[in-house]
DNA sequence: TACATTAATAACCAATCAGTCATTAAATAT
DNA sequence: ATATTTAATGACTGATTGGTTATTAATGTA
C-alpha cells in the first residue's frame, strides 16, 4: 500500500498536547479570511488535520473556539507591545510615531490584525466579545496613547488640546489600515495601494505639528 | 369579530408598488442590526407586513435583497452630497472641517451609514459588491477631498505634502466614528461615548495646522 | 353577478451545518 | 501477550432556513 495513497484511511496521530494550538490557528486562517459566520467547523478541523469530532473534543462550541481564538491572537502582542514603550529615547512626537509604525509591523501587518476587524464586524453578535475586546485591547492602547499626548502638554511640546479627542486622531489611522487590509484592499488595483509605512509618518507629522504650540 | 385580533387571519392588501420601498427599508434596519448572515428573509417579510413569498416576489434571492439595498442606501446620499460642495466659501481649511461635518450630519449620523460598516464586513463574502462601494462611493469621495488639497497646495495654503495620503488622513476619523457607531459603541459606558461634532472640529484643526506652511 | 387576472400566502422541500455518540485504534500498563 | 484507557473518528441527528409552488383572495371588468 502506498502510504501517501489519498484514499488510505487517516493514520491516527494521538497528539493532545498540540491540536488545541493547530485548531486554533486554522480557526485564526479562516475566521479572518471568510468571516465567522461563512467558516464551517469541519473546514477548521480539516485544516488543522483532525476530524469535526475531534475539534469538538477540544472547543465545546464554535462560539467559544471564536473566542479562544481573540484571546490568544490578541491579548498576547498586547501585553508585550505596551513594554517597549517604556524605554523610548526622543520628543514626544517622535515617540508618537514611533509607536503607531511598531504597532503596525507587530500587530497591523499581520494576520492576527484580522481579528480586530472581525471583533468589531461581528460586535452587536458577540456583545460580551466586544466588551472583552474593548477592555483588554482598546483601554490600554488608549491608556498608552493618552499619556504620551498628556507628558506632550506637560512639558509645552504640545498645545492643551482635548486629550480623549486627540487619542482618536491618534488611533484613527492604524484601525483604518487594518479595516482597508483585510476588506476593502484586496479588491482594489494595485497600482493605488497605500504605503501604510508611508501614511503613518505623514499622518504622525501632520499631527506633531498641528499640536504644537503657535 | 375583533379587527385587531391578533389570531384573526391577515387581512391581505395588494399593494404592489409599495412593497419593493417598504422591503428595502426593513432589510436595511436588519441588516444594519444583525449582519448579512445573521438575519432572516422571513424577519425581512414580516418587518416588512409580508409574508416570505412576498419577499421574494420582489427579489430573486436574498443576496440580490442586500445589493439593493447597498444601491439605494448609499448612493443617492453621495450624490446629492457632492453637488453641496461647489458653492461653499471660505478658505480650504475652513472647507475641510465643513465637508467633514457635513457628511457626519448627512450620513454618518445616520442609519445608512451601517451600510458602511456591512460592506466593509463582508466585502470579502462579496467581492463584487465591494468593487461596486469603491467605485461608486469611495472614489466620488476621496475625488472631492483630493480637490480640495491640491486647491490649498496651489494657492499656498497648505504645504505640499503628498496628497494621496493626506487624503486618508482627512477621511479616516470619518470611517472611525461609523464603525464605532455601529459596533463598538453600543457596549461601551454612556459616560466615556465620543462626541462626534468635537472630534471631527478637533481633528480638522489639528490636519489645517498641521498642513500649514512654516 | 360572474369571470379573469394577479398579488399574496403558507405549507412544503432540499440543503446546510453545529453538535452527538457509538465505534475504532493508538498508547500504556499489567 | 493481554487488558485497559482514552484520543480520534465519521456516520448520524435535529434544527434552521433559503427558496418554491399550489392555493387563496383582492381587484377590476363586463
Amino acid at each position: 500500500m502506498n502510504p501517501s495513497d489519498p484514499l488510505a484511511p487517516h493514520k491516527r496521530e494521538r497528539r493532545k498536547q498540540d491540536r488545541p494550538g493547530e485548531l486554533l490557528e486554522a480557526a485564526l486562517d479562516l475566521f479572518v479570511e471568510k468571516g465567522y459566520a461563512a467558516t464551517r467547523v469541519e473546514e477548521v478541523a480539516a485544516r488543522a488535520g483532525v476530524s469535526k469530532g475531534t475539534l469538538f473534543l477540544y472547543f465545546p462550541s464554535k462560539e467559544d473556539l471564536f473566542k479562544a481564538v481573540v484571546r490568544v491572537s490578541v491579548v498576547e502582542p498586547v501585553i508585550q507591545g505596551a513594554a517597549e514603550v517604556a524605554n523610548f529615547q526622543g520628543t514626544c512626537g517622535k515617540l508618537l510615531e514611533w509607536m503607531m509604525l511598531q504597532w503596525w509591523h507587530r500587530y497591523g501587518d499581520t494576520k492576527a490584525s484580522g481579528i480586530s476587524k472581525l471583533v468589531m464586524s461581528e460586535a452587536s453578535n458577540f456583545p460580551e466579545l466586544a466588551q472583552f475586546y474593548r477592555t483588554e485591547v482598546i483601554e490600554p492602547g488608549h491608556a498608552l496613547v493618552r499619556h504620551v499626548l498628556q507628558k506632550g502638554i506637560d512639558q509645552g511640546e504640545f498645545r492643551p488640546v482635548n486629550v480623549e479627542l486627540a487619542l482618536h486622531s491618534v488611533m484613527t489611522p492604524l484601525l483604518f489600515l487594518v479595516m482597508w487590509k483585510h476588506s476593502m484592499g484586496p479588491c482594489c488595483p494595485s497600482h493605488e495601494q497605500i504605503d501604510p509605512q508611508a501614511f503613518i509618518s505623514q499622518h504622525a507629522q501632520l499631527l506633531t505639528r498641528g499640536l504644537a504650540p503657535d
